[in-house]
DNA sequence: ACACCTCGGTTCAATGAACGAATCTACGCT
DNA sequence: AGCGTAGATTCGTTCATTGAACCGAGGTGT
């Protein structure tokens, strides 16, 4: 059939970046790894949480997965469940998403403010623009950060299980809700 | 005819990265804005270098121009002829894009080594990760950030005129080609 | 004057991806 | 058996992308 069979690639650009929004540029993905970030694990979460036709949250799980951006694991047997959390690798895109989403904040912002705060957990101070703590001078992996609604924050759009959730505070890359057996005593905070 | 009228944004979350994404998320428009970075200003180079649709490029250099992401700008009157540029708040997104490319040079990278390199030009020391400059200790604007191929480049993939100004070193948001008359005594390392 | 070229678009039919509702499977509970 | 939940897959409709053709303004060549 000779079919011309492009579409969604970019390969006719010699970049890097070309390369890596071929993976994460479409539709969808860099709000699942966001909600990865936020600590949503399980498919169902994801589903409720991003109002996402449910084809389309399959194939992404399953290109990130492939991709070594998420890790799918089993973490109970009896009805077999399986939760997806992020690699290293993905948690090296912190380094995107934080600034992009700061980026949004202030030029896209909600008239109210921050509509999510990011704080050191250790010490309390909110992040600067580059994810840097100010008062320590460092720059703040993401499993050392804190989050929590900010006044610009939309109560009332949402009423799903995980935003209810994402109400109190609570550290990024830990599960939001507690199904997860083990496996949580390696450091996170890469 | 009560159209659902939705599709193309992610208005029910509330959620700056999804905003930001609206924006920038679409296919080829985070391109457009890394050419911008090169230095391509015209249509028609925009054209050549990236192999995008015609009427997918008008309407991408509409929406970012009416963002407040590229300023639209004449150049000369006898043919009347614009170029569109970054805006203080286009060269924000360095801080996006250059963490996205080092990724996907890291993960997604050619055998070769990376496919550009991007250096502090004052010291020609090759920039970190996060963007900032070894030696100086500091991070670098992208205005003061000189770009060149590196070894992992492809040689042969591209032959328009943009790809071959873009082999030689030259300053991020200069011009690739001296089509601008003047309005270069602005600072254009914001 | 006339043909022809470039630049910056717009129009349009065909394709492909996203959407959302319905369906399916595996498993547990009562 | 009947019901419920989690994690998908299937499928018809809608919507965006693609790529080729066309268009108009403004040179340039003869």
């Amino acid at each position: 059939m000779l079919t011309v069979a492009l579409g969604k690639d970019y390969r006719r650009q010699d970049c890097s970046l070309a390369k890596a929004l071929e993976l994460l540029g479409e539709r969808w993905t860099l709000l699942v790894v966001r909600d990865a970030f936020l600590g949503v694990r399980r498919y169902r979460d994801f589903l409720v949480h991003l109002d996402i036709p449910r084809a389309v949250l399959a194939e992404r799980l399953q290109t990130l997965t492939g991709a070594g951006v998420l890790e799918r694991r089993r973490y109970q047997d009896s009805p077999p469940r399986d939760e997806y959390v992020l690699t290293a690798r993905g948690r090296e895109l912190w380094t995107v998403l934080y600034p992009l989403t700061r980026w949004g904040e202030r030029h896209l912002g909600s008239p109210g403010g921050p509509r999510r705060i990011y704080a050191h957990a250790s010490c309390g101070t909110e992040l600067d623009d580059a994810g840097a703590c100010p008062a320590c001078g460092c720059a703040v992996p993401p499993g050392d950060v804190e989050t929590r609604p900010g006044p610009g924050a939309d109560v009332g759009l949402r009423d799903d299980p995980v935003s209810q959730a994402l109400r109190r505070p609570h550290r990024l890359l830990e599960p939001l809700f507690g199904q997860s057996i083990a496996a949580e005593n390696v450091s996170l905070s890469g």
